[in-house]
DNA sequence: GGAGAATACGAGCGAATACTCGTATTCGCA
DNA sequence: TGCGAATACGAGTATTCGCTCGTATTCTCC
């Protein structure tokens, strides 16, 4: 019980080491995954030693989760570019997909980490927490969506709905981040298309 | 160029005990994927030593490969299942989704390790390519019904249709698999609905 | 029943890798 | 300018894990 871990004072240096670090992991876990990324490898991308990167985080966990906690800031803000919007359960369904979708695809593509890190199964369970809050928010978001749009809906089968909604965007992502120029267009425009098709029916 | 891979003459032993391995190593994979199951858990949990274990199996990716081809076997019925109807474009498009449907969905849900090999990042190489001539062979099974049923489709248009449905139905299928009962039957209907929404503009 | 092959065992080897430690250098600040 | 803290280093440590090897047992077939 005597093993503080009493926060050290960071110099300008560190803290322009920790971001050198975070961008470094980022590239790296997105190459590999989380398991195949050495914390040497990691520490060689930021032109650093091992023993540096072990001065800014405790562990490779650690890594991973500052770097979540930068990402999330991110999406975040994606999310309210997303959702944000006034007077918005009133607008063509078309268009108001445009709205949620183009943030939120934006978002995925500059950061190609970001899926890397989250989406994959050999993640750590802290990561999966963190996640956790992002996911309940954007599962909240989609179901007020639906709430305005389709007030008919149960309360199951609303969420059952909005679970689908992530589910199938999520599923497309790849294909769009994979896809370049015209071919990634078109994948936006069929990932608009099959959500369309699934939300007519309730949400015309 | 002498170490010639004579194939060993298998007794009745040695052939249950392949299949135990492989189920064991199923089990295995499903729980903790490709990367993190190790070889001696998969020993143990098929009830003999690590040593044995490598009397059957070269090495850990050989196990995956043996597997894989256990899978591509009743993959293959479920796909003749589900695309070997004749009459099948003529068909109502609701009951034409029932019969693609259900089989493939029946065959997620009774081997959960399936998924758990196929669908990781971490699967080895080899592996990847073990499972391109099913999902080559898929692809082109839903590219015919399209050519059937939307007959005005450009040939592009037609083969991203078919990666869509193809990718939306495998994100679908573990919201399928982790829910249970009812549950499990809703998300079934729910996926349908999906595929439904984006066919019936072309393929109504 | 006996010979040779197949099966079985499990301690331990070798490589990979997350992380440490002793030491050297640079920075912030009075 | 000098002192304590922060930063930097990289060889070394501890552990994990795929796989081997020497040996013992069981099966097949004559």
């Amino acid at each position: 019980m005597t093993d503080e871990e009493r926060p050290r004072r960071r110099q300008a240096r560190g803290e322009r080491r920790i971001e050198e670090i975070l961008t470094a992991a980022a590239g790296v876990f997105a190459a590999t995954g989380y398991e195949a990324a050495t914390t040497n490898a990691i520490a060689a991308a930021a032109g650093i030693s091992p023993g540096s990167l072990y001065q800014f985080f405790k562990n490779k966990e650690a890594i991973a989760q500052a770097l979540a906690d930068r990402f999330v800031v991110q999406m975040r803000a994606a999310h309210q570019e997303a959702f944000g919007a006034v007077g918005f359960a009133a607008l063509d369904l078309d268009e108001m997909l445009d709205r949620m979708i183009d943030p939120i695809v934006a978002f995925n593509v500059a950061n190609p980490g970001f899926k890397a890190l989250f989406a994959r199964p050999d993640m750590p369970p802290g990561l999966a927490e963190a996640a956790r809050p992002i996911q309940a928010a954007l599962l909240g978001r989609v179901e007020q969506v639906l709430v305005a749009r389709a007030p008919g809906l149960g309360e199951d089968e609303r969420r059952r709905m909005a679970r689908v909604l992530i589910q199938i965007f999520q599923a497309m992502v790849p294909l769009v981040t994979a896809a370049e120029g015209d071919e990634r267009t078109a994948a936006v425009v069929e990932l608009k298309k099959v959500l369309r098709g699934y939300l007519a029916p309730v949400a015309g």
